[in-house]
DNA sequence: CTATGTGAAGGTGTTCACAGCA
DNA sequence: TGCTGTGAACACCTTCACATAG
């Protein structure tokens, strides 16, 4: 069950946020060495940090030196789990669902839609991207058969709640969700993670025209 | 320039963030009188953390018996500026900003739309919405003229930076960044928020088939 | 007697400063 | 010498516990 070593300490959610960004930086230098002042840069963040994030994983770099791209490329793809394969399932194929499929259809992830699913029959059928819509009904058994890991909920709040149970309850534990709704969820071990344009907007309205404050 | 009383103290990021869930909890609500424990349930989070997050700006409730759910809601509004009419510019009117426009039409956010901008003579006249794209050269006669205070970054990697510096020199504070790229600030009083949907799922995979952790 | 408002305690994440190693 | 890896100091935020006010 341990995925690294003895010492798998608690890692900082904030920690795990930040190395996709890095894994970005990594793939977008072409350079064979890169230090960890370099790819702070890069990534938008401290050169400490990138080196205490990466400390929670191993020791990846050279002193005196710095680190090898490629090769740590690999390990935070690893860590990740982008050499999973991991798969999801979009739930909602209406106008945000089937922008999330076509978007991830273009931008290379290392995470992809493998099944859309929907409630309305007038859009069951339907294609999108590579993808068809199938039938809300048929959540359990697709993530069953085609072995998803993650959940996007892109459903109008009302059902919301139950698709995110039904999800957790067939075993998937990180969970995307686009509902302008706070979601219950009991499991201690399932991660979701909320993306609502509207608080956020209404949360940067603040900062308007104020002096004051500083960076997230 | 202080917004709230003498003691205005540096109130944490986090306790900015959620606020807007607590003003959606509140105009949900029907009832006039909500306590702290009753919202963080409908907001998700706990009762000590609306209390505390509240008191940062006054005492709005009434020991033993609760908050006014509407009055409340207007002194939320005030914090956060949504009485004031703010006002933000897209950059970008490609799929994600022309969807991002139609999104901010149907959902009362309490933030509008004022602008839309493009560098593509294609699509510069169009109508998104409401409004008619214009030209990326008039941004910052739009952001003078229409007093705009937010911007919102949707276009390309290559052109963002620009399009930030532009919109920070023409006294833009707060920004909302879609853009798969990291970006730079100097001016501290410039708050920028980064959306990378991208980078959301790479960090999600993380979470899948782990057993551990908490939530967000 | 109830639920707020708040100092104090606790916990978590970040920055500092430097020891350690190529 | 140069940059990584890391304990220790620090800052920040959350939780606790209770005095306070209606």
């Amino acid at each position: 069950m341990e995925r690294y070593d003895i010492r798998a300490r608690r890692i900082p959610d904030s920690t795990i946020r930040r190395l996709p960004a890095y894994l970005r930086a990594l793939t977008r230098t072409g350079n064979e060495r890169i230090t960890s002042e370099r790819l702070g840069q890069l990534a938008g963040y401290t050169s400490e940090q990138v080196r205490k994030d990466l400390a929670y994983f191993g020791a990846f770099g050279t002193r005196g030196v710095g680190y090898d791209a490629a090769s740590l490329a690999d390990e935070v793809r690893r860590i990740l789990q982008l050499d999973q394969n991991v798969r999801a399932i979009v739930v909602g194929a209406g106008r945000l669902g089937t922008a999330l499929v076509r978007h991830t259809d273009e931008s290379a992830s290392d995470v992809a839609i493998a099944a859309v699913v929907d409630i309305d029959p007038a859009v069951i059928g339907r294609t999108v991207g590579h993808l068809t819509v199938e039938s809300l009904d048929r959540l359990e058994a697709l993530v069953v058969e085609r072995n998803i890991g993650m959940g996007i909920i892109a459903v109008p709040p009302a059902g919301a709640q139950s698709v995110l149970d039904r999800l957790v309850n067939v075993g998937v534990r990180a969970v995307l969700s686009f509902v302008p709704r706070s979601l219950a969820v009991t499991n201690p071990d399932v991660f979701v993670q909320h993306i609502d344009l509207t608080l956020e907007m209404q949360a940067l309205a603040y900062f308007v025209g104020s002096t004051a404050r500083t960076q997230s």
